[in-house]
RNA sequence: GGGUAGGUGGCCGAGUGGCUAAAGGCGACAGACUGUAAAUCUGUUCACGCGAGUGUACGGUGGUUCGAAUCCACCCCUGCCCA
């Protein structure tokens, strides 16, 4: 199976500028592509991972990627889909994500000579003169097209500002660039970014009379159409440190009966002939996809080490015997004792369980708060030798933190 | 610049002088049931306090009043219409 039909019976390919051009381009490794990661935060998430797999799959099939740093799009802020404008970054902030993002890339893609290669937009984005733009660029775009645009739809209603309305330029100034600096013929990214991407093929075509590519991947949605990755805490983060290899895990371990299938093929790199055979399973197994599922991201993003550690730690807790190897841990000291004793009170807010003392004594109440697999009904006090071996508290049925004394 | 409608808890949205820590919904968290799923049902959902209670909070700053999310003034922000 070649690249471009993986990739369809993946089903990541959403959009395409041109099916044959296109397929004919990436099954022959002709393409030299890039796509755009706007430093948003101080990590990527699980739509980014997404693209560097993307990346991954089409270098592994001979195409030569370009990995492109927002430093400066990241300025503006893209509005595509979003309902209300991005908070402005200072360019302190943006210049420190920018360096967060390189380093976790550098651990999926590979870069060098013959390899990927990254570039930043800042380097050409911020010295740019407005007038010389206006009339290089600016001309080629009418604005009734571009309030068209699918991307601004949610924001007509609620207000575009004019800076983010410009982000569709930069971007497609951004593929005219890159174009013609590296020759880069094809632009691929999420399927929202679709008519940004459009406006770089346009441009292209416009000033040098050459075609040019684009085509979007499916963005991971739920079964209730939601986008994956988002927690209520916020996104599921690559970081070990935003979101530790555990928790990772579980998310993957907890997803939807519906959407195994569906993150299996879009996510991992099980090949096509195996995920046939895993459809194939019997409902009664569909947990099974999921540790399938769970372990092979955590593998992915964390290494077979994290990921072994995870799948561990979450059979052993949620199998019913306490090995609490892996599981998040507290340390607590002297300074927490107040007259030699602590309150679950406090122990609970300590674990992470709760953001003030009232949640905890909630839950408490509400019998979700366990010791030592003991529910705890009262606010009990508890001496510092309890702690010496190191106590598991829980919190309903899938939160676990041991406690130490040290 | 002119006109007009708005800015309420994580989000949506009611409230239009005291009974309002603020209806209702969504989300979230816990409990029951389960498969670490979904659906359903129950409870909880600003902070501090065991509690009575106290403190903060309805865009901002002042004011009126015994008392303001609610009335007044000025300011800031947003939508829509006109230019």
């Amino acid at each position: 199976m070649k690249i471009f039909e993986e990739l369809q019976a993946r089903g990541l390919v959403a959009q395409v500028t041109d099916n044959d051009e296109i397929r004919d381009l990436i099954n022959n490794g002709g393409a030299k592509f890039y796509i755009g990661f706007d430093p948003t935060a101080d990590s990527l998430h699980v739509g980014h991972f997404m693209a560097l797999c993307l990346m991954k799959r089409l270098q592994m099939a001979g195409n030569k990627p370009v990995v492109l740093i927002g430093g400066g799009t990241g300025h503006i802020g893209d509005p595509s889909g979003r309902t209300d404008m991005r908070s402005m970054m200072t360019k302190e902030t943006i210049d420190h994500n920018c360096e967060c993002f390189k380093k976790q890339m550098e651990r999926f893609i590979t870069f060098g000579e013959d390899a990927a290669i990254m570039v930043n937009n800042a380097d050409w984005l911020l010295n740019l003169n407005y007038i010389e733009l206006l009339r290089e660029v600016g001309a080629c775009f009418t604005v009734n097209n571009m309030l068209r645009a699918e991307c601004y739809k949610q924001r007509m209603e609620k207000g575009l500002s004019f800076l983010e309305f410009n982000y569709m330029i930069m971007q497609a100034y951004d593929f005219y660039y890159l174009h013609q600096k590296y020759g880069c013929n094809m632009q691929f990214g999420g399927d929202d970014q679709w008519s940004n991407m459009l406006a770089g093929t346009e441009l292209i075509r416009k000033k040098t009379g050459e075609d040019a590519y684009a085509m979007t991947i499916t963005l991971l949605l739920n079964s209730e159409g939601k986008k994956m990755g988002k927690t209520a805490k916020g996104a599921v983060w690559l970081d070990p440190n935003k979101t530790s290899p555990f928790e990772f895990y579980q998310y993957w371990r907890n997803v939807d009966d519906a959407d195994v299938m569906k993150c299996i093929k879009m996510l991992t790199f099980i090949p096509m002939e195996e995920i046939g055979e895993i459809e194939k399973w019997d409902d009664s197994r569909i947990n099974e996809k999921k540790e399938l599922l769970a372990y092979s991201l955590t593998e992915l993003v964390h290494g077979k080490e994290e990921a072994d550690k995870a799948q561990a730690a979450a059979k052993a807790l949620f199998g019913g015997c306490g090995d609490s190897e892996n599981m998040p841990t507290v340390e607590i000291t002297q300074n927490d004792f107040e007259e030699n004793s602590i309150g679950i009170v406090p122990l609970v807010v300590k674990c992470g369980f709760a953001q003030s003392n009232g949640e905890a004594k909630r839950l408490i109440q509400q019998g979700g708060i366990s010791f030592n697999d003991e529910i705890i009904t009262g606010f009990n006090r508890y001496e510092p030798k309890v702690f010496e071996e190191g106590v598991i508290i829980r919190k309903g049925k899938k939160h676990f933190c041991k406690v130490i004394y040290k």
